[in-house]
DNA sequence: CAGAAGATCATCT
DNA sequence: GATGATCTTCTGT
């Protein structure tokens, strides 16, 4: 379904929602709108899939301490962490925790809600469930790059807004890596909306992780 | 400085 | 389900 941008209440989350644990902003991002004020016109997205990373994941990128890339997972929560991975792509990190200490969740998929054809053009010959399903499909049709690393998602061009508070039952969670981590809380938490065909996981590549040990 | 891995995607069988 | 594309970042020497 489309939308007219101007019938939205677009009104940017405020930065104590992400000085939080991240699992529990990753969780509450679920049902937030990503909104991007392009050139061309705006594009909304309704968030259906987060994943977090704490600094007591192995697969942080945060993990064995700061790095110039990763620096921005220690700075001030609300911020974007943007970075380019596999040579071709990019991914969308919201900054969490306070000020000092690393986290951040990676948005993963989104439901587009408006400015439908920018992101059809931004996406040619894509079907509209494949527009922003995927963490590198949402950072490409919502023209999203590495200009955007350290941005200000509270306030920015780039923002991301409240949207439909999600009950817990509609959610789904996942745990993302083995028993060893888990003991230690270094659990990676991927959050969902239950039955969304927005939404990446729980397809075409069978359930990875929670395998390793 | 070389080497390897990577928070992925599109395409093919 | 397997593979290639493509290049940045990090690690070790």
């Amino acid at each position: 379904m489309s939308v007219a941008t101007d019938q939205l209440p677009l009104r940017p989350v405020a930065r104590a929602f992400f000085a939080r644990p991240t699992l529990d902003v990753a969780r509450d991002l679920i049902g937030c709108l990503l909104v991007h004020d392009l050139p061309e016109g705006t594009v909304v997205g309704s968030i259906v899939e987060t994943e977090a990373y704490t600094d007591r994941d192995p697969g942080s990128h945060a993990f064995s301490g700061m790095t110039a890339r990763n620096a921005p997972m220690f700075e001030e929560p609300g911020n974007a962490y943007v970075y380019f991975t596999y040579g071709m792509h990019h991914c969308l990190n919201a900054v969490t925790e306070e000020t000092g200490r690393a986290g951040a969740v990676l948005l993963r998929a989104v439901e587009p809600i408006a400015g439908l054809e920018h992101l059809r053009s931004r996406r040619p010959g894509r079907r509209d469930r494949d527009l922003a399903r995927g963490p590198g499909r949402l950072t490409l049709a919502f023209g999203i790059g590495r200009e955007h690393d350290r941005a200000d998602l509270t306030t920015g061009v780039l923002r991301i807004c409240t949207g439909e508070r999600l009950p817990e039952a509609a959610l789904v969670r996942t745990a993302r890596i083995g028993l060893a981590a888990a003991q230690q809380d270094g659990r990676r938490w991927r959050f969902a909306v239950k039955g969304s065909p927005w939404v990446s996981s729980g397809r075409s590549t069978t359930a990875r992780g929670s395998r390793r040990s």
